[in-house]
DNA sequence: TCAAAAGTGTTCTACTTACACCCATGC
DNA sequence: GCATGGGTGTAAGTAGAACACTTTTGA
């Protein structure tokens, strides 16, 4: 390593998080409203500083139970990535790591647990990118992308539901997610040949209309083999 | 955000590089043997800290070019993730943003740029793991795994090798980073339908023995599609 | 009996795989 | 010629897409 004159700059570290879950049957996210500069008033990724001892697992976990209200360890979490460009952030050297979090349906946002309060915003269609603070547009943008990649070859998409779904509300979250819609019986065969990915409860739930469908819970499965894969990748990812 | 009483934790962020390259049909990843405490003489990733302005990517693409001598954008980089557990630098709170890169083969390992002297060292099979100072053991295997998802999806493969290649060294690429023996007419014929994957530049190759083999170079697509699958993913990641 | 949603069968196509085989060069 | 590696042909097996169809419930 060289060492240069200049002395490394000294960078406080803030864990962003992209907390996704389905809400209507369309992706949502959740977003607080900051209560003071900068970018007060202005929508913002839930998320705060590292203090050692605490790492960035430890305080993304602790940040997702404050705003979810659920317990950390049962939700599907991972860091996205860092982001330190000089200028991101007006109050100086802050550099960010920023996770993606999935959450079954929770009843309400969980307000009052912070200074601010938190809403869950719909991703597709609507133009949630421009009104974000600080880079947490791009950042949403890239808490996106993994979620659709990751659907493909992880079980995630289960942590979108609650403990017991059915096949279709499974296949809601992929069309929500993808942006696509995905064929029911060929789904229906896909899903249930994965080994692992999920198995039944033997209960079945009723709706208003039609045969009543199997509930089935998460299996073991940490990978999905063969994977799902979405339809029409030719136009982008 | 929460207020705590405690203030964040000051950081100096490190940029630490998996540099990977093909040298004698093996994967091999080029480390330094460190010139002072902590870990004095133990092998470790190059890298070195970030000073604003200069942002993340920037500090990866110099590190890259002072290591490598060659010209950095030029060269496939991309972030892998933040390293920042507690106890992870005898120093005290660095935090580390991995890259990984790649580099077509260079003739000579490059010492001299830096404190302490480089070398290339094979990645499969041998026991490197062990023996690297500080988490680079982790960012290491990290970087691997990332290497050998992206050939799947994306033309980096292309990135092993000089400026124009035969589609058999393009294959032991992928044989070597994979780790599995790829068939030869098949391989052939999928990487050519690819769009965009490679070019020719009507040249040809002749070696000491057989049949000269066509010269490619990189084409303009960023994405493969379809896909190159590897085989037997029952087993892995 | 009808609407609606769950679940099954079937066909067509596209791709992967395995491997036989031909081509072009140096010796 | 013949060994060697480049490149082509081809047939079997597998997986996805499309969609017709049957099943099971509530109203």
């Amino acid at each position: 390593m060289i060492e240069s004159v200049r002395p490394p700059t000294l960078f406080r570290l803030a864990v962003d998080l992209v907390i996704f879950t389905m809400r209507d049957e369309r992706l949502q996210v959740l977003l607080v409203e900051r209560g003071k500069e900068p970018f007060l008033g202005r929508a913002a990724l839930p998320g705060g500083f590292v203090r050692l001892p605490e790492d960035l697992d430890a305080t993304a976990t602790r940040e997702l139970e404050e705003e979810t209200g659920l317990e950390g360890r049962d939700l599907h979490l991972e860091q996205l990535r860092c982001y330190a460009r000089e200028g991101r952030d007006p109050r100086g050297a802050i550099a960010s790591v920023a996770y993606l979090a999935i959450a079954p349906n929770l009843p309400t946002p969980v307000a009052g647990t912070d200074a601010a309060r938190a809403m869950w915003v719909p991703v597709l269609g609507d133009k949630v990118d421009r009104s974000l603070a600080f880079d947490h547009a791009a950042i949403l943008r890239d808490g996106l992308d993994r979620a659709r990649a990751k659907l493909e070859s992880m079980p995630i998409a289960a942590s979108f539901c609650g403990a017991a779904f059915t096949i279709s509300e499974l296949r809601r979250v992929y069309e929500a997610v993808w942006g696509v819609r995905v064929d029911a019986p060929n789904f229906y065969r896909k899903v249930t040949k994965i080994e692992g990915f999920i198995e039944e409860t033997g209960e079945l739930q009723s709706l208003p209309a039609g045969r009543p469908a199997k509930l089935y819970r998460r299996g073991p499965a940490t990978i999905l083999q063969p994977p799902m894969l979405r339809p029409g990748r030719s136009s982008g990812t």
